[in-house]
DNA sequence: AATGTCATTTACATCGATGTCAATTGAAAA
DNA sequence: TTTTCAATTGACATCGATGTAAATGACATT
């Protein structure tokens, strides 16, 4: 006979790997099926494993939602801090930012991520972002040679600006631009064409 | 005895105010709580009726979220003609528009109704507003003399990055702002600052 | 006053999501 | 091998939201 072991009838994950594959199933729902189709058997049934195991994990249902929204959080805080640092070495220039930025709201989906918060009502979520806004006023500021604070305000208004637009795009782009007969890049386009505006440093009246 | 008539033990309703009712109370739900607070018990429970009642009215819960998202959808372009409106009879200035604007998408709640609709998935309800933006950037042509089609495209273009960022303001602005030190009405500063760019007629190259 | 219509309610049924707990079992440690 | 740990599961309970059907009653019409 053979000795074989026979096929494990579970498969025992370590809790980080665990909470791993439950996070990236729950995002793929988030950004598929919107918050509503983020549900624990969903996301049981995506990796294989029951509700109660996900309960073990993150501890509710609410954990589970917390602990995705962290994990995006987390994300996009990293894609807004490569972009900082492509600026301050590279001879990145600013489209480049605002392609990246962009492409964080869109495709990587922290449009319907902060979309959700907001409805949602926590926006404690959103404190991590804090620093990785404040790092990229600072980073433009110094590449573009910004000192005073009034400037430094300026920059900041551009970012606000540039993440609204991000934000915008991300949820309601595709169906509005349809609407307005505009191609699919009017958006960043619009943005670029108007950024020089802030990133111009004005001359100190005399 | 006395002859007065005892008071009636059920109030009854001609069906299009009942309607009424609970689409205001609905609307306050969903602009307070978010999408998940819009429930046949929560607004029935508003307006002391019973959620059967509802049901009764609007077929299904499925039948109140199309009926509120259509009067929210129905509102928000009514704001946008009266703004069309105003620019084409009055001396109103464009930023009196991008008030207008501004103030459906935060105050009137279309920004918290199209994230619902965007994260919901069924795009459909937003079809009516398309005559209304059509009809914004054409009041925009007119207003600036503007003949030719690719001017006219970048009016479209306007109203698409005015649109974006209201919408942004209204769901992410206030967290945002806090995080860059901006001031309340940093947003509609940027896009009117923004705006003439886009409003000045290029003379037609020779 | 009698009658009919239909808005409204009451009671009940269903379904999905969440949560609890004890039992099971894979895998490492002893 | 034996023991121990804890990840995993299955069964069950609960709760809220939705939906259904019959009964009730407010109000207009006759």
């Amino acid at each position: 006979m053979s000795i074989e072991k026979t096929a494990p009838r579970r498969r025992r994950r370590l809790p980080e790997e665990a909470r791993r594959e439950a996070l990236t199933s729950a995002r793929a729902l988030l950004l598929s099926g919107g918050p509503d189709a983020v549900t624990l058997s969903a996301v049981a049934g995506e990796i294989g494993v029951t509700h109660a195991n996900l309960i073990h994990h993150f501890g509710s249902a609410a954990g589970l939602q917390s602990a995705l929204m962290a994990s995006m959080v987390a994300d996009l805080t990293q894609a807004l801090d490569v972009a900082v640092a492509r600026l301050r070495t590279d001879e990145g220039a600013p489209l480049e930012l605002v392609n990246a930025v962009f492409d964080a709201f869109s495709t990587g989906g922290a449009g319907r991520l902060a979309a959700w918060i907001a409805l949602s009502g926590d926006l404690s979520h959103l404190e991590p972002v804090r620093a990785a806004v404040q790092n990229l006023v600072e980073a433009i500021s110094d590449k573009m040679g910004v000192q005073d604070d009034q400037a430094r305000q300026g920059m900041g208004a551009a970012v606000l600006f540039i993440a609204l637009s991000a934000f915008g795009e991300a949820l309601i782009g595709p169906p509005l631009r349809d609407m307005l007969d505009q191609p699919d890049d009017a958006a960043r386009r619009v943005v670029a064409s108007l950024l020089p505006r802030f990133l111009i440093t004005k001359p100190a009246a005399g």
